[in-house]
RNA sequence: GCCCCGUUCGUCUAUCGGUUAGGACACCAGAUUUUCAUUCUGGUAAGAGGGGUUCGACUCCCCUACGGGGUACCA
């Protein structure tokens, strides 16, 4: 087998792509890269009762800002397209005449009240869903059995109707799949999936089987929740007559809640307190954060995202997107779900900031403070990015932190003010406030002997003057060296902001 | 209910019949930072249970349990 190489990334615009489809797309584009293929982006918009307003902006946005660029796609133009199942189904229903032509599916003709009514009827405990199968089919109103004429009649009538594939009895159908292994079905579990809907546009089951083999597609990179209907897609390779190139399959294992219990889904967000989108979502009165909004650099969250599943083989964590695409492969990755774990893809972050190039950093800083409406001259940010990037996690922290360094407007920390502050200190700051307006060109090296000096002097200890000194200074008790922070502002500004915060501390007590 | 898939430290995972079961996150302790964070060092911690197969099983097979997915004119 020598054919080339290509991987397609299908998402339906019913919402914002989450993380779990990020995942897909990024394994796509892996093994889509590591092979020298194409990575494209079919949209898969066959439902038009679920179809959302901006989905697939969104998903090509998400993308983009993943670094995860399509070669051909919905927005990338390409010579297999249109890549929007929409506007394909004239070559759906060309496809599906063959396959009724051949008898491998049927008209069916039931109302959706007269499917509930068979379920209903022929419901069982020891079959609780009865399916619309070789058991049921001779049952209902269909192509076969109605007489031609009636057939012929009722398609002519114009009243709605499907198209089913017939599924046989009595075959094993048997998928190759590069994860799992050899996974087989019994046909009689098979249901007839419907091919066509009532409103003429195809299902998933026939519009993903015929792009693919229009769009040279050579291997299929999708979540686990669809490998039990893959059966239905042998079947539709075999009797359109592509079952001997039919791409592989890799089924991948679903991203788990933190605790758990089911597949991570759009709500964990709120309730656990973490992103599950790549980038901010608005719909209606709704809005998500997404990982970009919570601070993350998108090299870093495709690096958690690939390991959630996948490994080397080695004991190396940390891959540039180069890196993953040259160790990638299907056979590396995991069978079981993993959990989504937040805690790793903010260390994941951290250390990205920490590597990345200082001036993407640095912008990234500056465009933070500007949406907060403040304008930090190249200086500050220096001493921002300095001072914080081995502290923080999140790049919104270099805001939450170390913001002080641009505005004397914060919260003092509450935490402190009832626990550690003590008013009895509150006389002996102000000798300390004298002692640093008598001090004049301000270093390090002249600032530790006047502090030194004051702690000994006013028996105080570091762990008391530290952190009460960074709560005047910048609100909270954490944050980096002190001559630092102190060095950080403008003598004039700090020895101001001390007094005032000072007075503050006191009257908050 | 039925079908399919899965199950190694709390979490993500390595191991592809013979290892003191390794690493990372988290956690704990110590060192450094005369504070916090960072960093460094060390530590706690795992093969769901039961049967086989084998000289030998985390690795292979079967059963059970548990988890997940599917069971739509949704993808």
């Amino acid at each position: 087998m020598n054919q080339e190489i290509r991987l397609r990334f299908a998402p339906s615009p019913t919402g914002a792509l989450h993380i779990g489809g990020l995942r897909t797309a990024l394994y796509n584009y892996l093994l889509a890269k590591k092979l020298g293929g194409k990575f494209i982006l079919r949209i898969e918009d066959t439902d038009q009762t679920r179809f959302v307003e901006g989905a697939e902006k969104y998903i090509i946005d998400s993308l983009i800002w993943a670094g995860l660029v399509p070669d051909e796609g919905v927005g990338f133009d390409g010579p297999y397209g249109p890549y929007r199942q929409s506007e394909r189904t004239a070559i759906y229903k060309e496809n599906v005449q063959n396959l009724i032509n051949k008898g491998y599916a049927y008209y069916a003709f039931d109302t959706p009240e007269e499917l509930e009514k068979m379920r209903a009827e022929l419901a069982t405990e020891a079959n609780t869903m009865p399916k619309y199968d070789y058991k049921s089919r001779l049952k209902m109103k269909n192509s076969l059995t109605f007489s031609k004429e009636d057939t012929e009649n009722y398609l002519q009538s114009g009243k709605p109707y499907v198209i089913r594939l017939c599924v046989p009895v009595n075959e094993k159908v048997q998928i190759k799949d590069i994860i799992r292994g050899e996974v087989s079905f019994q046909s009689e579990e098979l249901d007839d999936k419907v091919l066509i809907k009532s409103d003429g546009l195809p299902t998933y089951h026939l519009a993903n089987v015929v792009d693919d083999r229009l769009m040279k597609i050579s291997h299929v990179v999708r979540g686990e929740e669809w490998l039990s209907s893959t059966a239905h897609h042998v079947l539709l390779y075999r009797y359109f007559g592509w079952e001997a190139e039919m791409p592989e399959f890799a089924h991948l294992p679903l991203i788990l809640k933190p605790n758990g219990k089911g597949k991570l889904s759009k709500r964990d967000g709120a309730e656990f307190g973490f992103p599950v989108f790549p980038i901010d979502w608005k719909k209606d009165n709704d809005y998500f954060p997404g990982f970009r909004e919570f601070g993350f650099l998108p090299e870093a969250v495709l690096n958690f995202l690939a390991l959630l599943g996948w490994n080397s083989g080695t004991e190396q964590e940390l891959f540039s997107l180069h890196e993953m695409i040259q160790n990638f492969s299907l056979e590396q990755i995991g069978k079981g779900g993993a959990r989504f774990d937040f805690d790793k893809a903010k260390w994941f972050n951290a250390q990205y900031i920490q590597k990345s190039d200082p001036e993407i950093i640095k912008r990234e800083i500056l465009k933070l403070y500007k949406e907060q409406n403040l304008d930090p001259n190249e200086t500050q940010i220096n001493i921002i990015y300095s001072l914080y990037k081995e502290r923080v996690h999140l790049l919104t922290e270099f805001y939450s932190q170390a913001k002080y360094i641009v505005t004397d407007q914060f919260d003092l920390n509450k935490d402190f003010v009832e626990k550690k502050w003590n008013n009895d200190a509150y006389e002996k700051y102000l000798r300390l406030i004298e002692d640093l307006k008598n001090l004049d060109n301000w270093t390090k090296e002249r600032l530790e002997p006047v502090l030194k000096n004051f702690m000994e002097k006013e028996s105080l200890k570091m762990g008391e003057v530290l952190p009460s000194l960074r709560v005047m200074l910048s609100g909270t008790p954490m944050g980096p060296d002190i001559y630092n922070m102190i060095l950080a502002l403008k003598r004039e500004d700090l020895l101001e902001r001390i007094e005032k915060n000072l007075e503050k501390l006191k009257t908050a007590k």
